[in-house]
DNA sequence: GGAATAACCTGGATGC
DNA sequence: TGCATCCAGGTTATTC
């Protein structure tokens, strides 16, 4: 499931493919690709077609590729998305959405390939806008702009001009637990299941203490603990338990190896060695030790 | 306005 | 072997 780790490998891997490049063909294999898109694959293919990539740029789980200083193509992986480079007239991959044909100055012809299972990953055509702070809209460029679609959304932990002290203020005012807060990208952006659920166990809390409850040093130490695990999985190239992630030459990261609660249902815990439990929540899993993580 | 929930989607795993 | 059901979860629309 690509979080905040996954889309930045993703956005390194394509920078110096798609930096300067021209977009010389664009074939749109499935329109539900194009969700977050108005205006049809027709209207897609034909407005990128000759269009020059200024960069590759991310906020959180979104990426994009601003091709004027008033437009870019947004992406966003959903939970099975990818994005792979491939030589020109590759094979199809499994899956596969959009193709991007491309012609960089430096590194020839490249096929920019958007592949997603599930279907809940899109491209789209979107305006920029500036920032309200002033800073740069994401990792990747120096440019104070934004997709719309985007804008809405915080700025990720490891963002140098992340506003910790937001971030506190909007834990401090709701009664929800701690780990929706986490979830809800307009507190702070990039953080998925995986990476809520490994950073309240590093910062030893419930996942289901309200926000209200925690004093301001325990939110610190879980702001703390959300950046060292977002840049250790950062480190070691993502979380990968299946081929549902991989970079962008279609290879997987080692995080699984160093989860210490999710997805660890029944195994100890490595602080205590009690067991991790698994409860239902928000339609999806919550993992945590019930020893090391108890309601305040 | 804030909070909670359902729906969208595909394929692997599991049970019968 | 084949079929049905469950499960994974990011985002957003809907409901309370």
């Amino acid at each position: 499931m690509p979080e905040l780790p996954e889309v930045e490998v993703v956005r390194a891997g394509l920078e110096p493919a798609v930096h300067g490049a021209t977009i010389v063909s664009v074939d749109v294999r499935d329109e539900r690709a194009l969700t977050r898109h108005t205006g049809g694959a027709a209207h897609f293919e034909a407005h990128l077609t000759g269009r020059r990539i200024a960069a590759a740029v991310r906020r959180g789980k979104f990426l994009w590729m601003p091709v004027s200083d008033d437009e870019a193509v947004v992406t966003h992986l959903g939970m099975s998305g990818q994005m792979l480079l491939r030589a020109p007239g590759s094979p199809e991959e499994r899956h596969e959405r959009i193709r991007l044909e491309i012609e960089h100055p430096e590194h020839g012809d490249l096929s920019v390939v958007f592949a997603d299972q599930r279907t809940f990953g899109s491209l789209a055509v979107d305006d920029l806008v500036d920032t309200p702070d002033g800073a740069a809209g994401g990792r990747g460029s120096a440019l104070a702009r934004v997709p719309t679609q985007v804008a809405h959304i915080a700025r990720d932990p490891l963002d140098p001009a992340f506003d910790a002290g937001r971030f506190r203020a909007r834990v401090a005012r709701t009664s929800s637990g701690i780990k929706r807060v986490l979830l809800d990208q307009t507190v702070a952006s990039g953080i998925g299941n995986i990476y809520a659920d490994e950073s309240l166990w590093a910062a030893r809390i419930h996942p289901e203490t309200p926000g209200s409850a925690l004093p301001t040093r325990a939110v610190n130490r879980l702001l703390a603990e959300v950046q060292a695990v977002l840049e250790k999985a950062l480190a070691e190239g993502g979380t990968s338990f299946d081929a549902q992630y991989v970079n962008v030459n279609g290879q997987a990261g080692y995080f699984a190896h160093s989860l210490n609660a999710y997805g660890r249902t029944g195994q100890p815990c490595p602080r205590c060695g009690r067991p991790i439990v698994r409860v239902s929540f928000m339609n999806r899993s919550s993992h945590f030790c019930p020893h090391c993580q108890r309601r305040r």
